[in-house]
DNA sequence: CTGAAAGCGCTAACAG
DNA sequence: CTGTTAGCGCTTTCAG
């Protein structure tokens, strides 16, 4: 290929790499005999060539068979790849086998390692607390290694934030209604909403909560029996957006108005709670943006000193989008 | 490596490859060997070295910001790792860039194609269609092709096979709601709705339709004019899951009884169907067993003789999942 | 059934 | 700034 330009292999890899090293004049007849056979460098031989293997890893907990994975993996996908392929660089899902041994999922993850020899890896959550898989990524030809939440900051709990939020708009009748995905997600959540709740409760704190991760339907009926004493929640927390929808609708049935007569809260973001009348607040992880986030600095890693990046590290935390779901508590019941 | 087990490389290799070709002692030495030293082969290696890459290319239309994307993208993800990685592949996914040109699509494929080398791509649905695109394909070193529908058959349209049903049970008002989703697809199903009402249709034939791709409260609200009036639908079709509850729901709160007064089918499977009261049917494109199988078509297609798989295609057609939703129109109104 | 030789396409490390 | 020399870890092809 190369002597198409005139030019040696180097100068070609010179040009692909970006090197500064290379006069205008050759990197032009490079460029001009790449556009014009075509030409692609194969990922294989960079690799095998110790030029990086320009792939990243994404190692997810790969649900069993009927429950759903923990994340937002469509909203990771088209992200990721987005931001990845921008750079050059491709993306590689790996799901860790359901219900087996840290050890041995450890075991299969660093047989992926040796087999793609990403540039690096990210682990998500849950899987980003498992000090096994963590260890096997420390080890090996410095791979860099990330994970969505910041290693140092003790993570936020989505539940307990939204309840304290709530509590501090005094509301003291507040609701909770745990939804469909991973199970040990909605009862952590529901964990720190219980928490808050015992924290700054006094006895006129009243706990209105649905554990059994309901469906639609039951989310509607569940939230006419809530809404229709006169002793009623003023706050309601739903774990996914449409519970906050289907609340919305209950609400509107009753003449309740959001928020005058009820605050609205989900802790998952959706494009439809923007369209909603009222719009609905959501307090969330921001897990798309944390994890494009995680993968450029995986990408800016390579090259720069150490693997596990020293790179500015902003705060994960949670997204708070304040809409006009969200007010201070009635007077009066 | 290798000499740790006393054999040459070559036999390694043979192990690994299953070749049959070896002794069983020496396949004995070498799998201990490989066990001990937790020896796992490079994949850039196997692959420039012209054993295949065992790599899968997924293909999909990258939505341009904002819109959502026309596939079950985690249903997919999640189903086609788990396939692949059972037999020692890895599946990765592409977008194309949003709103370019098919030819500008098809260099990009043809780069990634070039990059990557996978044994096999999948080209998945809207870009099945894009001649272009299964141009690139056809060409370069014998990479096999698979999309998710025969290519043989046309298309089946859901909405018009969900009317059909629906008519063919006597049903004469027969309504359908939109979903998000691809608004292109929405579009089409659509226009299959109307196609099988204005085919079999008399004059008594009347449509109820909700093309604006309603959110949940909005179908809500649809639902209850709809099923309030005493001339109201007697089935109805929804693009998405969620809104056949929803309309459950509404159906319950009017004394509507499903299906003795209405029947339900809706044009997205999910696992909440099956759980309400009653289970609501469904009729869908079976994408992710579509997806699995063209993978493994894929797979068993890597040294067989043609790239395009002539293995046995089963009809991919349409889904339809029968549950309690269905009845005979009512005889009066 | 097993070994030896050659090379896949690139990039690091070193000269010029 | 550019070219040369190796060699990455495997598999193919060809001999034993």
């Amino acid at each position: 290929m190369a002597k198409a330009a005139a030019v040696s292999r180097q100068t070609v890899s010179r040009v692909i790499n970006y090197s500064p090293r290379v006069s205008a004049e050759a990197k032009e007849r490079v460029e001009q005999a790449i556009a014009q056979l075509g030409y692609v460098p194969s990922l294989a031989a960079r690799s095998m060539a110790g030029g990086g293997s320009r792939i990243l890893l994404a190692v997810f907990a790969g649900p069993a068979p009927g429950e759903n994975p923990a994340l937002p993996l469509d909203q990771l996908l088209l992200s990721g790849t987005a931001a990845c392929g921008a750079r050059g660089y491709r993306l590689l899902f790996e799901p860790t086998a359901p219900d087996i041994a840290p050890a041995e999922a450890a075991a299969q993850l660093a047989a992926t390692l040796g087999a793609v020899q990403p540039d690096g890896a990210i682990l998500l959550p849950p899987l980003d607390g498992v000090a096994e898989l963590r260890a096997v990524l420390e080890m090996p030809r410095r791979i860099a290694r990330e994970t969505l939440r910041s290693d140092v900051e003790a993570p936020v709990n989505p539940g307990e934030a939204a309840a304290e939020t709530l509590l501090g708009l005094g509301h003291r009748q507040v609701g909770f209604i745990t939804g469909p995905g991973d199970p040990d997600r909605s009862r952590h959540w529901l964990g720190g909403y219980r928490r808050a709740l015992a924290q700054k409760g006094s006895r006129a704190h009243r706990y209105f909560v649905a554990d059994n991760r309901p469906d639609l339907t039951a989310v509607l009926d569940l939230a006419h029996s809530w809404l229709m004493p006169t002793i009623r929640p003023t706050a309601i927390i739903t774990e996914c957006a449409d519970a906050a929808l289907a609340v919305l609708y209950i609400a509107g049935t009753l003449k309740l108005r959001v928020p005058r007569d009820l605050s609205l809260i989900t802790l998952e973001d959706h494009p439809a709670l923007i369209r909603s009348q009222p719009p609905i607040a959501a307090l969330h992880e921001p897990t798309a943006t944390q994890f494009v986030a995680a993968c450029e600095r995986l990408i800016a890693a390579r090259g720069a000193g150490t693997a596990h990046s020293a790179a500015p590290r902003t705060p994960p935390g949670l997204a708070l989008i304040e809409r006009s779901s969200l007010a201070r508590a009635p007077r009066t019941i």
